[in-house]
DNA sequence: GCGCTCGATAGTTTGCGGCGATGATCGACA
DNA sequence: TGTCGATCATCGCCGCAAACTATCGAGCGC
């Protein structure tokens, strides 16, 4: 049954039952005979079938949240058996924005020393990216804003607050400074991430409300292209604070806090809102909330 | 693997291999191998056994909430789905004390009214019964007293106020009475409810109150032997106002409010803490809340 | 020690689940 | 309009797993 169920959810998803039942390791035949099975149990219709997917009935996607949530609890309930025999073990997905993929170390490192047998799955995604996978239960946690766009039914725990500096090599307009207005900055050419990151959509929200406009030179969706070309001393960007302390830029770069205002946003893990939490994710929440008084103590 | 979890919920209640297979219509092999096969998947043993059944590991007792959920999310699924294709149809089993036997009429006619499909069985219990029943999923809902003693994990909709009367033929003492206290009852012959039931300790507990103690002449746990002896005109007894207006107690047979205290206990109805209810379930709540507002309006 | 209760085990049969092959339907395109 | 390709349903077959009956064995009470 439970099964089934599993067909029905790979299906909503791909919404192709050739590839649902490459998903699901079993063939076309038997996923289709397996929906239609489950159509029968419940007498009702749960896909619109034309000579293809053509959508799910109002009730199918009634039963997806059911199938969701019940498949999703039976894993827990694996996993938490799991733990209960080895301790905490397996793999934990995590899905990040790019200037937060710094931090993942923070929260990993200390807790694979309290929990040595899991191991770790990071990718890096735009913050819409982040919920869409963890809607669709393809990661376990997300890293993300919490306060800047609307985040959906997820659980959050607040980390820290990025703060925006300018990141640019001596010898630049404003490199002496001790700090920068967003009006200013609009001057110089930079290197920031593409539109559909968030962090960008921040900055040009910021550099909009200063009264300016900016076309930076170079996008790239990667901070290493980023980093790289900052490196070169030709180019500035903006990044957060934590982001550029970590990767340690040393002279001739200087970072210089960007004010009016002095903007800060919200970064947090993120979760799917589920009561108990399988024991890995409730392991990575308290991982959290430590990181979190971490980064308090120290601010 | 949900019918597994099935098996393993019989036999946590019934404590007993053979029983629990009998619940569950199969018979004994084919649930003993079940539960093994439940053990195995999981990867750690759920029952204690010796040579017979001996309980439940703390595993067990884990993946026992889990099981309960899950095979109660996978019922309301499917009675959702019942609910979609023919209206609310089905059985909803009440299980009620016996002193609020009488206001479930108000409660089922208007409901069926609504949902003619829908047919009920009402049980009358103790209210550590009801309690106990709604925790076994024996029944679907149950009407007991909300702020007498403590309800466990339930959610209530609060129904009415009871409030007592001495019920008593003309020439008994205070027959002419308008109002009697807790304490002058005492004298009198009374039948009541036995002790197991709730009604009879709160009344224990007015008259205890008020100093004063008082051996009931005749005990049962029916209001019908209460009723029918009341009707003789030789005995006297304790009953809720809303409960002496459905019988309909006409001469000689008086009712007087029973005050120093003018006590009143609220009774409700009540479910399991289950989100979201299965159909039936949702709209037994609504309309309990519908009857709740009438009973406002007409006090 | 005997008998009884309860759960595990063995052996047999049934049926369901999965696969490959094939059919039906619809849209795209010449 | 005819053909082709894509997509899902259907059919027949096979193998395994699950269920049943019958039986065994371990505790426990008398």
């Amino acid at each position: 049954m439970i099964d089934k169920l599993e067909f029905f959810i790979a299906l909503a998803k791909e919404e192709h039952f050739g590839r649902a039942a490459e998903v699901c390791g079993v063939t076309q035949p038997t996923l289709s005979a397996g929906i239609k099975q489950l159509e029968e149990q419940l007498g009702v219709m749960l896909v619109l079938r034309g000579s293809r997917f053509q959508g799910l009935t109002p009730e199918g996607m009634q039963v997806l949240g059911w199938a969701r949530r019940i498949v999703g609890d039976s894993r827990t309930m694996r996993e938490e058996m799991r733990a209960a025999r080895h301790g905490l073990s397996g793999r934990i997905r995590i899905a990040a924005i790019p200037t937060a993929l710094a931090m993942v170390a923070r929260l990993t490192t200390p807790f694979r020393e309290k929990h040595p047998g899991v191991t770790f799955s990071v990718l890096s995604r735009t913050s819409i990216e982040v919920l869409s996978l963890l809607g669709n239960f393809d990661v376990d946690a997300g890293i993300t804003y919490l306060d800047n766009e609307p985040l959906g039914r997820v659980i959050s725990v607040p980390l820290y607050d990025e703060r925006y500096q300018l990141i640019t090599a001596v010898g630049n307009p404003y490199s002496d400074r001790d700090k920068v207005t967003w009006a200013e900055i609009s001057q110089l050419p930079l290197c920031l991430l593409t539109p559909d990151m968030q962090n960008r959509r921040i900055i040009d929200q910021h550099l909009a409300e200063a009264g300016v406009q900016v076309r930076p030179t170079l996008e790239s969706n990667s901070m290493i292209v980023l980093f790289s070309h900052i490196r070169t001393g030709k180019w500035s960007s903006i990044m957060p604070l934590n982001l550029a302390e970590t990767f340690g830029f040393s002279e001739p770069i200087r970072a210089i806090p960007i004010v009016e205002p002095d903007a800060s946003h919200t970064v947090g893990l993120v979760a799917a809102p589920r009561e108990p939490h399988t024991p890995l994710v409730q392991a990575l929440l308290d991982e959290a909330m430590a990181l979190a008084d971490d980064f308090r103590a120290h601010r």
